[in-house]
DNA sequence: GCCGTTTTCGGCCCGACTGTTTTCAGTCG
């Protein structure tokens, strides 16, 4: 059997919230919680690793005893400890956990009184009246419980264009209460993770403004889940969760880095902190009781001997190290991009013509656009066969005759079949600017079968890019099942690019594979996949994305010249 | 369970809010 890196993340987690349960040492809890995350955003997967017999102890967080753990996962599929402690308590009460207000110890609290260890069993207590009775419980912990049993379980986070529009509405309504300086999103939101689960907003203001009391008044607030002088959390009718944090001018910088996050990128650059004599905190940097700093976020950086960590970096994996050593990524922005190349029209799938979307590329200070309609396999969009194909073309060079420093490049989304083979025959591939090339058929075939489909076309000398190479729809579909690690390594032997989708239903390359694919020397793309002229503003999101993976401006090949870019599309 | 320019033991980031208490534990981020 095949051990995912998400296998072994999940039983780390598991054993975490059991030992929690259990009221172990809450380090050794911290523990297994910073292994499942270090192995779960690891690039390479830890059964290839074990493979290859590589030491796991050189992973941060990973000893001698974790990295046993992770050969016995691999090996077994299983770890003994876990089978143990579930022997020792039931694994049930780990759902329960899930509750708000409900943790380890009031977990092991009703399981130990009331016997409860599933959803059912909490809800006939909590009717029957009987946990209200219990030590450190009361009348209205019963009724939160009971409330939220019968709330409809909305688990999905939330994908970061919806995320957007929800800040950018809660944001200009905090900026119009009186008093309020600065209001801005941070959280993961800021980091741009593919999805969020929450909105985390900083604001700052005047004594006296009644910023709090208009957040809990927000239009499409379903409940007030806290509210204090500087906290409060909501959730909107929506089931999307708002937490505002208000801190004076002073700690502007401070309370920025420390609710950016990730926690786990906080903790390291505390500790930090801590090493150099100094407590930083979301209220600043202090030295013993003098705050020494905190009014920007770059004093943060500075005082513990870093430069200028961009958001999307902090995760804690080895961007602390790289700042330490002057040696970050100059990430890519979207004033690198000069031109996209994923964009279909009305001829298949797309809301406009060849001539609005080709206008529209231009209009937004482009310096060329590929037209990438679907191939003839995709029949219900009426995908191009070689035909229309060689008169699309006609058009486009038509077109170009009368374009002044624009370029249409002649392309085609064409379908890998379940074979390996293109859906086009090469004597028309040949005549195009360059292919993107996609799987949107035969989604489950086995691994093995699925990887050979797709190296064997891209042993194709005209398979270019490789269009949203997971196959993913975030929070829909599950990516097929492939091993990406391989992909990439049989893209940079055949020299193909891999496409970083920018429509936020997509986000494919993760971000992960966008940092495998640019330390492996795969040349990316980043492209909307435009079905409409409005399509191309979703360009932001890919950026992002790639940011994430530590891309800089010369791993993308759509932020070179037209002409550069076709020379670097050329296959040896 | 991990880690080490205070190194093999004794630390491990830090604070707000709620509910149940009567000074604080538990939960959350």
């Amino acid at each position: 059997m095949l051990v995912h890196n998400s296998d072994v993340a999940e039983i780390f987690n598991k054993v975490a919230d059991l030992l929690e349960i259990l009221d172990e040492n809450p380090f050794r809890v911290r523990a297994y919680r910073n292994a499942a995350r270090t192995v779960g955003s690891l690039s390479q997967s830890v059964a290839a690793m074990v493979e290859q017999a590589k030491d796991f102890t050189e992973l941060p967080g990973i000893g001698k005893d974790l990295a046993g753990k992770i050969e016995e996962i691999v090996r077994t599929g299983n770890l003994s400890q876990l089978q143990d402690l579930e022997d020792r308590i039931p694994p049930q009460l780990i759902r329960l956990m899930k509750i708000p207000g409900l943790g380890p110890k009031r977990v092991k609290t009703l399981y130990d009184r009331l016997n409860i260890t599933s959803l059912e069993d909490l809800k006939k207590s909590a009717e029957a009246g009987e946990i209200k009775n219990l030590k450190g419980f009361g009348e209205k912990t019963e009724k939160a419980i009971l409330a939220e049993l019968g709330r409809e379980k909305k688990e999905e986070r939330i994908k970061l264009n919806v995320a957007e529009e929800v800040a950018n509405g809660v944001v200009n309504y905090l900026k119009r209460v009186e008093g309020v300086s600065e209001v801005i999103v941070a959280g993961s939101f800021r980091r741009k993770k593919e999805t969020v689960a929450d909105l985390d907003i900083l604001a700052t203001c005047k004594k006296g403004s009644k910023v709090m009391d208009a957040f809990v008044e927000y239009g499409n607030v379903g409940k007030v889940v806290a509210k204090g002088e500087t906290r409060a959390t909501i959730v909107l009718r929506s089931g999307i969760q708002m937490d505002l944090r208000v801190v004076p001018e002073a700690s502007y910088g401070a309370a920025l880095h420390y609710f950016t996050g990730s926690k786990a990128h906080n903790i390291a650059v505390r500790t930090l902190g801590v090493k150099g004599g100094l407590k930083i905190n979301e209220y600043g940097v202090f030295k013993g009781k003098k705050r020494i700093a905190g009014k920007r976020e770059e004093e943060v950086f500075d005082h513990v001997g870093l430069s200028f960590i961009e958001p999307e970096l902090r995760e804690d994996q080895g961007e602390i190290e790289a700042a330490q050593q002057g040696k970050l990524p100059k990430l890519i922005t979207l004033k690198d991009i000069r031109g996209d190349l994923h964009a279909h029209t009305k001829e298949t799938d797309g809301r406009h013509t060849l001539e609005q979307m080709v206008e529209a590329a231009r209009n937004r200070g482009y310096q060329y656009v590929a037209i990438t309609d679907h191939s003839k396999r995709l029949s219900m969009t009426h995908g191009f066969d070689a035909k229309r194909l060689a008169k699309r073309n006609e058009e486009i060079d038509r077109l170009n005759g009368k374009l002044k420093g624009f370029s249409v490049l002649k392309s085609i989304e064409v379908d890998i079949l379940e074979d390996g083979s293109l859906d086009l025959p090469d004597s028309i591939l040949k005549e195009l600017d360059l292919t993107v090339c996609s799987v949107h058929s035969k989604f489950n075939l086995p691994m093995k079968k699925q990887m050979e489909r797709i190296i064997r076309a891209m042993d194709n000398p005209y398979f270019n890019v490789f269009a949203h190479p997971s196959g993913r729809l975030i929070n829909e579909r599950p990516p097929y099942d492939v091993d990406m690690e391989e992909l990439i390594k049989a893209a940079k032997e055949r020299g193909c690019a891999m496409e970083v989708n920018a429509h936020p239903d997509r986000l494919d390359l993760a971000d992960i594979h966008c940092r495998l694919a640019r330390d492996t020397g795969v040349k990316l793309v980043i492209s909307t996949d435009a079905h409409s002229v409005n399509d191309y503003d979703l360009m932001r999101f890919g950026v992002w994305q790639a940011r994430r993976g530590w891309v800089e401006k010369e791993d993308v090949l759509n932020t070179r010249s037209a002409d550069e870019l076709k020379k670097l599309l050329k296959r040896k």
